[in-house]
DNA sequence: TCTGGGGTCCTAGGACCC
DNA sequence: TCTGGGGTCCTAGGACCC
């Protein structure tokens, strides 16, 4: 018998960290806002009550969310990056065969003993909650893209309370597909959505009775593999071992416009820097670094300007020497004069695992002490704090700096913050 | 005044090779 | 100069996800 697919899924994940820490905020409306504090990225039950829809602009909502006494925060990414390796830690206690789909979702491979499915779910659901504080939903089924469904369903008012829903091997299904629209079908966007309506599909029932070639035709292999998904036929691999990155971006919007060249440097530098860490924790070196800047999406001044060039080098690498001197190169290229920057960021790619490099035939000592050199720069920044040691070059304030007013505590990651209790 | 960031996969088309 | 078929690699752009 072929193991049923678990989804589990922290419920309003980052509004649900907030909580943790402040009993005082349990009841009340909370939102939490992208960088910059621009527009809403997580809302807690109340918030959804009183009408804040995802990802409205902070402006078009703070009347209402001020009539509510609602609670507002930054994002704080280091607080909920640690709250998720918490919850991943503790399922790995149920099942080894766990895949870490994203910071708040995972999907399990459970054998499907007779009635121990719910029941193993709803022991996780209980033990996540008092173990972490974090509400979750499971939903259970033959295939992803059927637990993705089931998840929805285990969230809709009638099981809310439960929490938990087993579609797997259920005469339950036709008509579940039936009452889910083909837009609320994992992997079918936007696009594929119209596409299909345009064909008379409009549920995920009629896309799984599709002819599957005509729906290859439409969708490509993406779209006939999510319709075999629906009949039951694993096309989605379960990945417990994480493929390796093949690219790591950090880009921000800057707090405010910028013109000048030089502060523009600092900013990319600064997100260099980050990214050149990230690279480094996973081992990884890079081939080519591609630069990006742009102008403000909705105000462009003078007009919009947005541009992006890739420096590719002969060599892997990874200290941030090097990688910066590829990054300024390209940065000149696409910098000009007289526009009011509100972006910009960097992408290092064709990454490759940093222990097989193939040697330098030149100055192949000078990388591998640089590489020593950053090795221990990281060891002395992850335990005294970000930028305890850095280039020069690199200034960790300007006026590119994001705006985050609202930002609560790092209760986990940080000695200086922990929570107090008198 | 105020609108996020970080990823993956697939396809088509061009360059180049035998 | 033209004819034919088959293959790889790279890149840009589209679509989707959380």
């Amino acid at each position: 018998m072929q193991n049923a697919i678990a989804l589990l899924d922290c419920n309003n994940f980052y509004a649900s960290c907030e909580r943790v820490f402040d009993a005082s905020i349990k009841q009340k409306p909370l939102v939490v806002l992208s960088n910059n504090d621009g527009c809403v990225v997580a809302r807690s039950e109340e918030a959804k009550q009183i009408g804040v829809t995802m990802g409205s602009p902070l402006f078009k909502v703070q009347s209402l969310l001020d009539e509510h006494d609602a609670e507002i925060f930054s994002s704080n990414y280091a607080l909920y990056a640690d709250m998720s390796s918490r919850v991943m830690n503790l399922l790995q206690n149920f099942t080894p065969e766990v895949e870490i789909y994203s910071i708040d979702e995972a999907f399990l491979s459970l054998e499907p003993r007779k009635n121990s499915l719910e029941t193993l779910a709803h022991s996780i659901r209980e033990k996540m909650y008092k173990w972490t504080g974090i509400p979750v939903s499971i939903g259970i089924a033959e295939t992803k893209v059927l637990a993705k469904i089931a998840n929805k369903r285990a969230k809709k008012a009638a099981l809310k309370e439960q929490g938990v829903l087993n579609l797997y091997r259920s005469p339950k299904i036709e008509n579940i597909l039936k009452e889910t629209n083909i837009e609320d079908v994992w992997g079918i966007g936007y696009r594929s959505s119209l596409k299909l309506k345009t064909n008379n599909i409009f549920n995920a029932w009629q896309l799984r009775e599709t002819d599957n070639r005509f729906v290859r035709r439409l969708l490509t292999v993406v779209g006939a593999r999510i319709a075999l998904e629906l009949r039951g036929v694993k096309c989605l691999p379960f990945e417990q071992f994480s493929a390796k990155k093949h690219s790591i971006t950090c880009s921000r919007s800057f707090g405010q416009t910028v013109t000048d060249y030089n502060q523009i440097k600092e900013a990319v530098l600064y997100y260099l820097t980050r990214g050149c860490e990230k690279m480094r924790r996973n081992n990884l070196a890079a081939h080519a670094v591609t630069v990006f800047i742009g102008t403000d999406r909705f105000r462009p001044i003078p007009e919009p300007y947005s541009n992006s060039a890739t420096y590719t080098s002969t060599y892997r690498a990874d200290s941030n020497q090097e990688i910066q001197e590829w990054t300024i190169k390209t940065l000149e290229k696409i910098y000009k004069k007289g526009f009011e920057y509100r972006k910009a960021g960097i992408i290092l790619s064709g990454l490759v695992p940093n222990e097989n490099l193939t040697k330098r035939m030149f100055n192949d000592e000078q990388f591998q002490q640089r590489h020593k050199l950053m090795k221990a720069i990281d060891e002395i920044n992850k335990r005294f704090g970000k930028d305890t040691v850095r280039f020069g070059s690199v200034k960790t304030e300007g006026c590119w700096k994001m705006k985050q007013t609202r930002k609560s505590r790092s209760y986990t990651t940080n000695w200086k913050e922990i929570l107090s209790v008198n």
